[in-house]
DNA sequence: AGATAAATGAGAATAATTATTATTTATTTT
DNA sequence: AAAATAAATAATAATTATTCTCATTTATCT
C-alpha cells in the first residue's frame, strides 16, 4: 500500500491537480500549480504523464490555445468556451453537446466517428467588461 | 491595374491556393502546394500572409492537427471531421452547425459568443479500410 | 541482498512559428 | 522622370512548446 502509493506519488499528484481545477490547464500551467505542493516534479514528467493519461483515456486534449495544448480531466462529452482575449477555457454545462449529429456524419461520409468537440469562442465576462471600460 | 495586380501577386497566390483546396492545409502545406506555380514564395511569406488574412477575417484557423495549425478559406459556419490516423481534415456539409446553442451559452454565462467550432474526430473512410485489412 | 524494471530530472534536440534585417518593389512627391 | 517614402518579401536567426536521451533514483521481484 504505502510502497505502491509512493511509486506513483508524482503521477498521482499530476492527475489530482488536473482533476481539481476548472482551468483546463496546459502542461506548463499544471507544472506551476504543482510547485507549491510538489516542487520536485519536473516539467518533463508533467508532459510525460499527461501523454500517458491521454493514451489511457483518463484525460482529453482540448486543442491548443495561444500555442499551448490544454487538457481536461473530464472526459465526458461537454461543451467549452474559449476566450480569444485572455485564453481562458471554461465549461458550458448548460449547453448540450450535439452527439446525435455524429451518426449523421458517419452515414453521410463513411467515416467512423469516435469523438466530438464543440467549442464556442468569444469574450469571457471579465474581458467583455474590460472592453466596455476602454470604450467609455 | 497591372501594377496593383503585381504588388499583391504572391499574396493573392496564397489566398487563391487556400480557396482552391479542400485539404484545410497548414502553412507548410500551402508552401509546398505553391512550389509548382510560385517557387519564389518563401515560407515566411506564407505564414505572414495567413496571419494577415485571419486578422482580416478572410480565413479562419481550425486549430492544430499533429502539431501544425490548419486553415480554411471558408469562413461560413460549418462542421469538420479530423482523422486521428492520417490527419486529414474535411468538411461535413451534411451536418448543421448548432449555432442556436450560442445564444444559450451567452445567456447562461455572460460571455459574448463570436464563433463556434464543431469538430468530429475518428477514422476517415480510407483509414477505416486500412484498419480492417490489417485485422483480417 | 542482488538483479531487474519503472519513473524521474536535467538538459539537449526538434519542430512549428515568429521576429529581424537587408533588399526588392511599388507608390508618391517633387 | 528622378528622388523619396512606404510596403512586401527573402533569408535566416530567434523563440517557444514539446519530445527525446540518458544517467540516476526508486521500486519490485527473485
Amino acid at each position: 500500500m504505502e510502497a505502491t502509493t509512493k511509486q506513483f506519488r508524482k503521477r498521482n499528484a499530476i492527475l489530482t491537480c488536473l482533476r481539481g481545477t476548472m482551468l483546463h490547464p496546459s502542461a506548463e500551467m499544471v507544472y506551476e500549480m504543482l510547485q507549491e505542493t510538489n516542487p520536485d516534479i519536473s516539467l518533463a514528467t508533467v508532459y510525460r504523464n499527461l501523454a500517458l493519461f491521454r493514451s489511457q483515456g483518463l484525460i482529453q486534449s482540448l486543442g491548443t490555445v495561444n500555442g499551448s495544448e490544454r487538457f481536461d480531466a473530464d472526459t465526458h462529452p461537454h461543451v467549452h468556451f474559449v476566450c480569444t482575449e485572455c485564453g481562458a477555457v471554461m465549461d458550458l454545462p448548460q449547453v448540450e453537446p450535439p452527439l446525435s449529429l455524429g451518426a449523421a456524419a458517419e452515414e453521410s461520409t463513411g467515416c467512423q466517428v469516435q469523438g466530438c468537440q464543440l467549442t464556442f469562442t468569444g469574450l469571457c465576462g471579465s474581458c467583455k467588461s474590460k472592453m466596455k471600460e476602454e470604450t467609455s
